[in-house]
DNA sequence: TATGAATGAGACTTCATTCAT
DNA sequence: GATGAATGAAGTCTCATTCAT
């Protein structure tokens, strides 16, 4: 499968369109996340989307754009949530909090937006096709390392494998845990935060 | 999507012939490894194993049983590999060797034998289509719920849960280690061994 | 053998895709009643159609709907054709009349409509997958039964069967006279009108 | 589709291979009455025989000379059973019990010989694909024309006609009434000995 | 001669994408 | 710009027939 050049053919300047491109990228979301990227056919969400197919290959030069434009609005959106986590004096509580803070901040998301749900159901195409790629991830990543650079005294470089550590296995266990029963997904959710607090307690006085 | 009904179509009795079937098995281990089972075409894995279309299709009914066929394999294959930890006293060493006999374990598994790369690309596939499901899961949450029967006194139902943790977060790691570059993989499953080690130590003496 | 859900997938509304259904279906009734319903592919009637396969699926989910909407076809137009039997007062001329009304009838729709042919051809067809079955049978079978009511005395009972009869041995020398010698063909079909005056007449004043 | 060149491939002389063949036609008369001549499959027919596909073609070059065979033993069967009327006395008798006592004989015969139930309801076949054609309706032609030149004036070439209503008819009404309800199928049966009776009876005195 | 594994043309159908209106 | 009909490459799977053992 080709790469697609550029997510955006074109940026819509009149409200008109941009609502379209909204619309357009709600369903994508949720036809994403309920029958997977290549499960879902263009056709059903430009149906959905009320929008003739024409009309979505103006805005979306080919399918994998769409799924591009999804990750670009998660990181927006997870910006907006998750700023206060560094700016705050957020950043100065405890681990316990922290995680619990980051976990659940993950699930809410994925809860409210249909586009995390997206990116979570099939993040297994980030490496496959998409060289935007872990942009998303990255961006998490970075954020958990500078809350990393402020409570612990980690190199640069192992700053960086922790805390990609402790995105991937959260992104892991959320996708992971929409597969079980709920009542046992919700544990696995729980655990996970377990599971990260004692990782990463020792961090504290470690170089 | 329709489920694949059985496994083998036909079983080959003859020497020949079940060559036949390793050869497709292990061309589709690698194909299902590099494209994805979507992506992958059982033309191209005909060809690769030097085996027309129909050959192909008179062993295994459609495209799923051929995943299906490589899950079968990894178990038998991991069974052996993993049987030492559950019956030799193997059981009863420290965590940090159990561990990292686990995870050294997979690795070499995933290293040697494109069929589990094939697994480990495609796990998204366990829960949405196939029913045979976490078999290969289920077997290793139960070996490592053995061990950790042995080593704490955790209740049955945790038991399972922190098992299953352990197994999700390896098989997530071995596959997302697989998208960054080698070095910085390597030190992801490394990373991974201190996790597990640092969530599983308390257990020892907890209920 | 599935049954076809819908007739059309689309509707055409414009001018110029009602004439490409209107040329699928022409091309269809060709094939369907040269080759044979089984021995036809959708890919040579979309190619004599000059129309793409893909095109062809956009209106026809499968291909016993093109054959389902020959049948529709052709309904409406033995409708027409024979609705002046029924209505008009053709229904009170002598028994002579209305069978060779009626059998000339359908060899000119034979020999005029080619998706009558194909009807004829494949009628083998109707009970075995088609649920519209023998809708256009039943059809038939009503209208001749109508005339019979006014004719004779015959039970409601007695009167389905006997349509019925008429109309299966018409439809049945229509195709048997396909696969003989043309002049050996019209034979039968005017034999076919003795026999059936021959049956008709004593029903006359018979309860 | 091709015509087949011989119905036999080999003549088999030894006692094992003529049952072989024998069991290869029982079965595939019940197959091709069950499912249709292009549904069944060679392998099916091969399989339910307890004989190889190899085996099948040794002795039937391909699937339509299957088909042939049947058509040539449910001549010879019928030769046997319908030897009777027109050697023996039996031509004398009324044309009622002639009738009666041909309709009876085929749906006997169809009731006891799959084979005459394959080639009623394959009966569509027989212009399309096979020129051995209506060997079997040509033989029963014959036989029923004997009959009409003892009991009638007509000539020759009408005799032929008439003989050829008789024997399509009720072989078309014979595949007819099998797709009905039974108790209709039966009626239908029925009527259609009153149908030919009445067709019958003028011709006592005709030329 | 018997076997049945192997073959591969070809059938049906889908769906991302284009382009005339 | 919007529309949606049209396209056709490509995919999965079947089955009549062959041929090595």
């Amino acid at each position: 499968m080709k790469k697609s050049a550029a997510p955006l053919r074109k940026v819509p300047r009149q409200a008109r369109s941009r609502e379209r491109v909204e619309r357009i990228l709600d369903v994508a979301a949720v036809v994403f996340a309920d029958q997977g990227f290549e499960a879902a056919t263009t056709e059903e969400i430009a149906e959905r989307a009320e929008v003739s197919i024409g009309s979505l290959y103006q805005y979306f030069p080919d399918k994998m754009a769409l799924f591009l434009a999804l990750v670009d609005r998660c990181i927006e959106r997870s910006r907006v949530v998750f700023g206060a986590v560094v700016t705050g004096d957020v950043a100065d509580r405890p681990w316990r909090e922290l995680i619990a803070f980051a976990v659940d901040g993950f699930v809410a998301l994925k809860e409210a937006d249909p586009a995390f749900r997206a990116l979570i159901v099939n993040f297994h195409l980030y490496g496959a096709y998409v060289e935007t790629d872990a942009a998303l991830h990255r961006e998490f990543v970075e954020q958990v390392a500078r809350i990393l650079a402020k409570q612990t005294r980690l190199s640069p470089k192992r700053r960086e494998l922790v805390a990609t550590m402790v995105v991937q296995t959260i992104s892991a266990m959320l996708f992971l845990s929409m597969r079980e029963e709920p009542a046992f997904g919700k544990q696995m959710i729980e655990e996970t935060k377990v599971m990260l607090e004692r990782y990463l307690e020792p961090f504290a006085g470690e170089t």
